[in-house]
DNA sequence: CGTTAAAAAGAAAGCGCTTGCGCAAGCGCT
DNA sequence: AGCGCTTGCGCAAGCGCTTTCTTTTTAACG
């Protein structure tokens, strides 16, 4: 394969000419350029990244850790994150944590031996947080997304409590609800915690008192929020739910079946409400209303983050929440 | 940050001596062994991929061009094939093609000047083929995926000719349907093009007709699918279909739309199948019938066949079609 | 013209690793 | 003791670039 020497040779200049031509280092003289371009072309010259960044400092690629494989939410963000990359000439290195500390670590370990110039993670639950102790003691430039950590990072998330409470809100104050039930995702996420801070903090501004037994868990997976639901239908008639707000898109889907299962009427008998927008709850039946994350907008501050600590490594600390927009359909309750 | 001269240097012994120990390249004795891998502990060494992949011959990444962006289909793709990386030690570096001709001969060449090992593409439907014409030119080990192409290509598809055929047949035999409507999806793809056939096929089989009023264009997304399905809807009642079969998913829901929007239940007054299951076909009202694509296998196909051309790039083009299965819920007319 | 400063281009030292080549030591054997 | 082997390892030449330091060329001016 055709190298620069090779170029500088057909060209009649220098290897470092042709360098300087290719990345605009210096000032060379137009015909020279005009030369080396013209014996690129006509070699078929292409460079060779990987030189070019043991060389260099930058390899102009980021890694991404994320688990897109435990939900569709993770994919879209990856998706907003791949597609600010392309706009500022980066390339995504990505690999799935599973939301597994172990496997998390692995892909960290993996992602800094080649080199990328900074890293997005959407920290798994690990109590023990090795991942991030990994980046910090390595000192690779990083910006967690979605969870959120105490620790110094540079952070990006939405607004969850005020968000939850806006939700919950809507199905106390336009509909009327006075039970509602809280199906929680899983337990050591900080998404997970703040989310019940706001179904609770809806309560208390509406008066309303603060049932555990509404409270259930539904581990941010499909069937376990669906037995949850279950739960919440085998309490007395008098404590049973008229509503139920579900802690991501998984524990929606799985909460409105279980309502389906169990016969009952959206939003008749029971209305439902999700944090989490997601392609098709526009078309399911009853409509979905939902707590959309400015996911696209999320990726993209994600990356812009990491780049702006990239050229200053020394930067304070910026963690920034976006805020979620309620989008109100049918089965809440609402026309 | 530590190199391998520095654990070299800690560990007393050459640097290429580290280097065999790291790879197992030759046999070294086991306290020397012993001696450097305590020494990179010590120091804290991470080996540079980079630095690795340029002096030996792979960089232990491979680049996957698909338009995720278009088709959720895709990501899961994606997904697959990123899970088949992870266990072959691989890492995926990816990028969108937004299935914009353009866009794709850029993601190809900006992964070859990655020098990924090989390239996983989903080629969009360039009527000049450039980003494939690249591929050969360069001789860049690949392997195309979903779209099948004519050219010496390995690829790995699904058959669609028969499981359209299937699906449609479905609807006339178990159902008694004689008036099919059909979503075709964006000319110019290969699996648009092999879904119209086994449609006609479907047809033909059941020795009904082929009435080109009831083929309508979807172009492979929800909007212009509603469009299409409102074409259907208004042919002459004698005409009309009394069943629809939609290209892929984006189409599903777009048609299920249009037929909620003109106040039709399904599968009452027109049932409805579709190409392509997801994740949430079986959460709809009704629940969705479609002919459900093995996407695991077909990104673990992806990364095995493209692993076998690397390890012997004379061997013979191999194409595979995995077999999508018919998933049959309500949608359709069944229970 | 000669001098000098500015402009253009070249030489070469790395970046951190792999790998072919070759040396030295230790073994069993005659 | 001397021979040929095996075993264990070091040396050094790259891999294809970037970048600093120098050298050469050109232009400018008295």
């Amino acid at each position: 394969m055709a190298t620069m020497e090779d170029v500088a040779r057909a060209a009649d200049v220098s290897l470092s000419t042709v360098s300087h031509v290719l990345n605009g280092t210096r000032k060379v003289s137009p015909k020279t350029v005009a030369a080396v371009n013209a014996a690129m072309q006509q070699i078929g010259y292409v460079p060779n990244m990987l030189a070019r960044a043991l060389a260099g400092s930058s390899s102009g690629t980021i890694g991404v850790a994320i688990s897109a494989f435990t939900n569709h939410y993770f994919s879209e963000t990856v998706r907003a994150i791949e597609a600010a990359c392309t706009r500022h000439g980066l390339m995504m290195l990505f690999s799935d944590t599973h939301d597994d500390p172990e496997q998390e670590l692995k892909v960290v370990q993996n992602l800094h031996q080649r080199r990328v110039d900074g890293i997005v993670l959407a920290p798994s639950g690990d109590p023990q947080g090795r991942a991030m102790a990994y980046l910090q003691s390595n000192k690779i430039a990083s910006v967690l997304v979605d969870r959120m950590s105490p620790q110094a990072f540079d952070q990006v998330g939405v607004e969850n409590i005020e968000a939850t409470c806006e939700l919950v809100s809507h199905l106390i104050t336009v509909h009327g609800h006075r039970r509602i039930g809280f199906i929680a995702g899983a337990p050591g996420l900080s998404t997970t915690d703040e989310r019940i801070d706001g179904y609770r903090l809806a309560l208390a501004r509406a008066g309303l008192p603060f049932d555990p037994a509404l409270l259930q868990w539904g581990h941010s997976n499909l069937e376990r929020s669906g037995a949850a639901t279950r739960e919440l239908l085998a309490l007395p008639v008098a404590q049973r739910p008229t509503a139920i707000v579900a802690g991501n898109n998984l524990m929606t889907i799985g909460t409105m079946h279980a309502l389906r299962d169990a016969h009952l009427d959206v939003p008749q008998d029971v209305a439902l409400a999700g944090f989490d927008d997601f392609d098709w709850a526009d078309y399911f039946s009853p409509r979905l209303t939902v707590m959309a994350q400015p996911l696209e907008e999320l990726g993209a501050m994600a990356v812009d983050l990491l780049i702006e600590r990239l050229a200053d490594p020394q930067r304070a600390q910026y963690v920034q929440r976006l805020s979620p927009v309620l989008r109100v359909r049918n089965s809440c309750g609402c026309s």
